[in-house]
RNA sequence: GGUCUCGUGGCCGAGUGGCUAGGCAGAGGUCUGCAAAACCUUUUACGGCGGUUCGAAUCCGCCCGAGACCUCCA
């Protein structure tokens, strides 16, 4: 391939050449959903991003790394001291232990990934399994005089910080600025300074979620875990971390300064950020109440839905657009994806079944071969330019139009010659099933199916066309399906051998 | 208020200093028992006003509009 991979880098604000600290490995962390509540649509939107990233990444032939954190505690509704924990509270409201609302939630999670076909990563840590560590890390910050404790509750002292590194570099803040707009939130009064972040909290005695620690009974805050966890199965330093741009500020801020005081080392060579899915122009979230689950869009049931739609429609709807672009979701923007989609499981259909054939009567056309091998350069460029799918997507449909042709005789094999055939068939379905991760979604009323075909049987048994009959009953039965002729009706079975 | 992003044709959405994005929709044609698909051709464009340039939708400035972050959010 004649050009490189190049990313966009949060950190630098560039588009900056991929290299790997390790090659061939690469160290991927992302930041994964904190499981208190079913996924929506927009976080959905980022870890498929990073799904494409990955995919994209390992058929390069990088051996990729893929760790994706699970948050199940210590994820505040808001920085003052008695903010609460976002599990804890829903707990409480759910009647339930801690750990099953983190559990349902988390299989939750794990059935709309598996169901838009992401996945799963390589490691999958939770916050709650490395407490020991993260109490490690904090040890580490008091005794550089990073973190100082205070009633029970540790924070991470911001200033100080900020006098040897420079805290805000990611979301281009300023310490100063940040210290003059924050306004005066209830309870801070423990901290310090406004800026200031908990490391670790001390619980009252009514908080369930607990753990003993040198500083009494508490829970970590969310920021310490991605840092804590990444470096533990990524090293002090990896290739990228990523997440949605709302996590930008405070988050991964906060994770820089956390790791860079604790190691002394930039924890991140490339940051990669995704953009928002909005809906009428707005951020779709659960606070604003815009947002959409899963299962409201494959069952049309939300009130800004006239229909419902696959989850590979989504697939293919959220990348005909780049990750890092915000993305507006309406009924006729799905409408056109399904169309589109469904084109192109088609070509899929066919290109898996077209045959090369020789003619000797033919010459090859050396426009057609250029032409064909330049959309597929494109369809690279457009992948290594930053993972644009959008383009790549539109050139794949290029790479369409030949195998359509192909298919209705249009254009012959043999005017390509078979290397290009071959390679035209093998980058098409690799693109689109590889790397996209698009599938076939194949119509699920497989009984409906059959009984048109009983009705057919039932046909050719009144015309008493018995080889027919025997036809259709010996190739249902490679398909383990019984046929059974009854006396008012025809019925079928699974086969029993 | 501070920081930042965006504004593309009927819709969605890429891109970029001069070379066709693509999908959906519309128009015409080829094919066709019907229907569909497919293929070919084709119409609508870069918020406004200035500036830089041989040339800008693309760079710069101003204005208008929308949004994000600064407080939980992917």
């Amino acid at each position: 391939m004649q050009n490189q991979l190049r990313v966009y880098n949060s950190l630098t604000k560039k588009k900056e050449i991929f290299e790997p600290i390790n090659p061939p490995f690469v160290g991927m962390y992302v930041c994964g959903p904190t499981v208190y509540s079913d996924v929506h649509l927009g976080n959905v939107r980022t870890f498929l991003s990073f799904d494409i990233i990955y995919r994209y990444l390992t058929h390069l032939g990088y051996k990729v790394r893929y760790v994706r954190n699970i948050t199940d505690v210590g994820h505040l509704e808001s920085d003052a001291d008695e903010g609460e924990d976002k599990i804890s509270k829903k707990a409480k409201l759910e009647n339930m232990e801690p750990m099953e609302i983190v559990q349902k939630y988390s299989n939750d999670f794990h059935r709309v990934t598996a169901k838009f076909n992401i996945l799963d990563p390589n490691i999958e840590p939770s916050a709650t399994g490395h407490i020991q560590e993260q109490i490690k890390m904090i040890e580490k910050l008091i005794e550089k005089e990073l973190a100082y404790e205070i009633n029970g509750s540790v924070y991470f002292d911001v200033l100080k910080y900020n006098e040897t590194e420079k805290y805000g570099m990611l979301s281009g803040r300023v310490v100063e600025e940040l210290m003059a707009g924050s306004r005066e939130l209830d309870g801070q009064e423990e901290k310090r300074n406004t800026v200031d972040f908990a490391l670790w909290k001390n619980a009252g005695p009514l908080h369930i979620m607990r753990w003993e620690s040198p500083w009494g009974t508490g829970f970590p805050g969310w920021h310490l875990e991605c840092s804590v966890m990444s470096s533990k199965y990524l090293g002090e330093r990896f290739d990228i971390h990523g997440g949605g741009m709302d996590l930008k500020f405070p988050h991964h801020e906060c994770e820089i300064a956390q790791s860079v005081g604790a190691t002394g080392k930039q924890p991140v060579k490339y940051w990669l950020h995704t953009n928002m899915l909005t809906v009428n122009g707005q951020k779709m979230s659960k606070s604003t109440g815009n947002s959409f689950l899963p299962e409201e869009l494959f069952t049309g049931n939300h009130e800004l839905l006239n229909e419902p739609y696959s989850p590979m429609t989504v697939r293919f709807f959220m990348l005909q657009s780049h990750y890092s672009s915000t993305l507006d979701f309406s009924n006729d923007a799905l409408k056109a994806a399904a169309k589109g989609y469904k084109k192109m499981m088609n070509g899929l259909v066919l290109a898996k079944d077209l045959k090369y054939t020789n003619d000797d009567s033919l010459e090859i056309n050396p426009k057609t071969v250029n032409q064909i091998n330049g959309i597929i350069d494109n369809c690279y460029r457009a992948l290594n330019d930053d993972f644009n799918t959008a383009q790549a997507i539109a050139q794949i449909f290029n790479l369409l139009k030949k195998i359509n042709s192909i298919s209705t005789g249009n254009l012959k094999t043999a005017e390509i010659g078979e290397e290009v055939f071959d390679k035209l068939i093998h980058t098409f379905i690799t693109l689109i099933v590889d790397v996209l991760g698009l599938k076939e979604e194949k119509p699920s009323d497989v009984e409906g199916i059959i009984n048109i075909i009983l009705d057919l049987y039932k046909q050719a048994k009144q015309v008493k066309d018995y080889d027919k009959v025997d036809e259709i009953r010996r190739k249902l039965k490679q398909y383990g399906v019984t046929l059974k002729d009854m006396k008012e009706k025809v019925g079928w079975a699974y086969e029993e051998q």
